[in-house]
DNA sequence: TATAGGATTTAC
DNA sequence: TAAATCCTATAG
């Protein structure tokens, strides 16, 4: 079994630390350092798109692990997710920020990464890598360290789900960061440490 | 076919 | 505090 299909729940906190990069639609490849992630469990999680069903938009996180969930929220912006879990287990990761390697910026001058939309306006992610493999260009996850200090809190703007689902403890950031969408201080941290399970190797060659 | 609302960001 | 902006899901 992959990494990928692993529970999001085990997924998520993994991909902190790792490194996202994407080849983007003018040649530039971009990179950031992941920092905040957000676990989507399945059909019977009420937050998650897939709970409405198998639809046309929902499609992807029904098919195999390690490839990418990309959609349009609010009519403005792309937010991206890696699918986990074994096909017909629609589960998936949501990313929420970055930090932005050095020299990286968006197509359109864009610097910041701290937020679900601004990282994919950054790295110039949108609906084009729908289904796009996570292992191979243009789409790349490198292994990274983990974080010193991992927190865990409630997702982000998931109240309509119902309070047990927005209250789940699903999201995961490094406590470290000066990147994250949302405050630490804000959500408040529900104790972690890390130690976890880390993203596949892979290693850039040049 | 029509309508409501969203895993958000930005500006007033 | 509200507008931007378009796609999806649901109802009629």
């Amino acid at each position: 079994m992959s990494f990928y299909e692993l529970p999001a729940e085990v997924v998520a906190p993994a991909l902190l630390g790792a490194t996202l990069e994407v080849g983007g639609r003018d040649g530039v490849t971009r990179r950031g350092r992941i920092v905040e992630t957000e676990a989507y469990v399945g059909a019977h999680d009420l937050a998650c798109h897939a709970s409405k069903g198998r639809t046309a938009r929902t499609e992807v996180m029904f098919g195999p692990a390690g490839r990418a969930y990309v959609y349009l929220v609010y009519g403005l912006h792309e937010l991206f997710n890696v699918v986990t879990g074994a096909p017909d287990d629609p589960q998936a990761v949501l990313v929420r920020a970055v930090e932005p390697e050095a020299g990286t910026s968006g197509p359109d001058g864009h610097e910041r990464g701290d937020g679900p939309g601004r990282l994919t306006r950054l790295l110039d992610i949108d609906r084009r890598l729908l289904g796009s493999p996570v292992d191979r260009p243009p789409l790349v996850l490198y292994a990274g360290a983990p974080p010193r200090e991992v927190a865990v809190t409630p997702r982000v703007g998931v109240s309509y789900a119902g309070p047990e689902w927005a209250e789940a403890t699903l999201r995961f950031v490094d406590a470290g960061s000066s990147h994250l969408s949302v405050s630490l201080a804000r959500l408040g941290p529900s104790g972690y440490s890390s130690r976890g399970r880390r993203a596949p190797s892979r290693t850039p060659s040049t």
